[in-house]
DNA sequence: TTGTAGGCGTTATCAC
DNA sequence: GTGATAACGCCTACAA
């Protein structure tokens, strides 16, 4: 029982195939007039058969394959599928499917994963998580990728410097908001959970913090900065530190919620409460973060936007590709909740 | 500056596009001898033009399109992702790729999704969350794809009657674990939130949770039965009606660890402590759990492992159709943290 | 209004 | 050892 193809519609309807392909295609573009019989009789035999085009057939001879790449950099963070939904939606919508890898930064795969989609010979690329930035190699191949003209969407939290379009959401502004506000709480001692997976990621966040503090003439404490991996647990560990440090911050920044999350279990467990005795901040406002205790106060954005805009951007982009590189902004807000307030002693 | 094609380096390197594919390939099957002359004249020119073999074509002429989709219920729960995790991992160690689509349970695009599915001759498909089995529709499509013999893994909680494999973890057992934890904890009023996003979902909680109680003789009680969606915010509002109960019940059982937040955040919100006042179990044990203050107690699989197994399971049958039906059951068990305690009063 | 035929980029079967 | 050439299933001029 094979799968029917054009031909076996063509002979049961007693036209050819090509008949066949402008009912199917509901009259192509121009106007290729087709008699209601014939029509009919088509879709009548393409009914009977359970006919559907093969779409890789279909690819070949028309050129595209309405497929777009999605590389997630860290598949357990929230925020990424939040992302991911906004992609997901809005390329359906237009008529596009996901063709979905989970990179690790630097990882030993990238090579595999970006050879593979070019042989798929998907018509455009959406990264997240700006990942590609600092590994030379992933850097290498997706030159190589824009050299073939790839059109490519990055989703990412600063400008990216090759060329490629994107979209931002720049934290930059909202991180300076939240010294000030922590600040004006009259916290001194702030530490920042800077748990990335690449080294220049969340710079948007870590600069800023640097910047603040040297605005109201504080000195940078090295020792505050806890660099960590991206789970929940080096959140946690890395909280840990910071709490058990002689001087002990009274307010955290963590540079993203999931570790946040791990910062408010360390906290927990070190019979701190929060905000009473520490003050902390996430970022990306994760579905979770206000329903946790104390309700996480922190910087949002609309992720699901964000994934919006980056598939109208790539199909814009796929549709005209010699348009000039875009850089779209999406705003980011301070979010004030439960687990910030005015520093302790 | 078109892509480079099989003919392209055929030329280059002076051979037909035969020897191009054999040596591309890797003297495929048998033995088809190719002298190392020729061979590295091939490869030469293969990386000279940056030459890579168009899948869209390959699949077309020899069958498979090593590709697999993945469809998942609800894009908004973390255990889901753990499963995709793994689905992930090793589908792309076996040299496949996933096509990821979001599938709203009875959603306008379930048609959509599987012909474009069936369009793209995918060599199999994996199936999260058993949604399928109370949408009419979607059974119809299901079966339609069946008789296609495409081979499905489907990944749930109960015993599917359809004919397919199927990776369950079936959390029965457990759930009766559970009810009789806090029966022995002395909790009488145990409240059940059931969110679901369709009916059948959950039944391996639903219906121990019943047996449970009339195992030692006490009353159902439906008014401790809150039904309601999936979303955290449902589960929230589901506790808040729960406990806002003159009779309150003094333990919950959510059908899940999202809704299990949702819960707790309910419960403080009523100045209710957890545990002293309240007990609070959920399910999957999704990774932010054990970091959840308190740390909750819930029932766990290694939704990692499912997902490795579905795309195992799916391998074999893609190798072999004819297949036995196979079943195959991930273990589920109790979590006590620190989420459940005594009964009070 | 409908049919013919060449092309899309591979693989695979035969020959040479 | 290597090269023609016929599929694979569809699209789309160009004819008729």
């Amino acid at each position: 029982m094979k799968k029917p193809t054009q031909v076996d519609v063509a002979r049961l309807a007693g036209v050819s195939t090509a008949t066949v392909s402008y009912v199917v295609n509901g009259l192509t573009d121009g106007r290729v007039q087709i008699s209601e019989s014939t029509r009919q009789r088509v879709l009548d035999a393409v009914d009977e058969l359970g006919y559907l085009p093969d779409a890789r057939a279909q690819s070949l001879a028309s050129g595209d394959t309405k497929t777009i790449g999605l590389i997630v950099p860290d598949i357990r963070n929230p925020h990424f599928w939040e992302h991911a939904e906004g992609v997901e939606q809005e390329a359906r919508a237009s008529g596009y499917r996901l063709l979905l890898s989970d990179i690790a930064l630097n990882s030993e795969y990238a090579e595999d994963i970006f050879k593979d989609l070019s042989r798929r010979r998907i018509d455009g690329l959406i990264l997240m998580g700006s990942f590609i930035d600092h590994s030379e190699e992933a850097q290498n191949l997706l030159t190589i990728l824009r050299k073939r003209r790839l059109p490519i969407v990055e989703i990412c939290d600063h400008n990216v410097d090759y060329d490629v379009d994107f979209v931002v959401s720049d934290y930059r502004a909202a991180t300076k908001e939240v010294m000030f506000y922590l600040l004006g709480l009259q916290h001194r001692r702030i530490g920042m959970i800077y748990g990335v997976a690449a080294s220049v990621i969340a710079e948007d966040r870590l600069q800023p913090y640097l910047d603040s503090l040297q605005a109201v003439g504080m000195p940078v404490d090295q020792e505050l900065i806890a660099r960590c991996g991206p789970t929940i647990e080096d959140g946690y560990q890395a909280a840990l530190q910071l709490l058990k440090l002689p001087a002990r911050p009274t307010a955290l920044i963590a540079i993203n919620d999931l570790l946040a999350i791990g910062a408010l279990r360390a906290a927990g467990d070190l019979n701190l409460s929060v905000p009473t005795d520490l003050s902390l901040v996430g970022f990306d406002d994760i579905h979770m973060a206000k329903y946790l205790t104390p309700r996480l106060t922190t910087v949002a954005k609309d992720a699901v936007s964000v994934g919006q805009h980056a598939v109208k951007q790539l199909i814009a982009r796929i549709g005209e590709p010699d348009l000039p590189r875009q850089k779209i902004s999406i705003p980011t807000y301070l979010i004030i909740r439960e687990s910030t307030g005015p520093a302790p002693f």
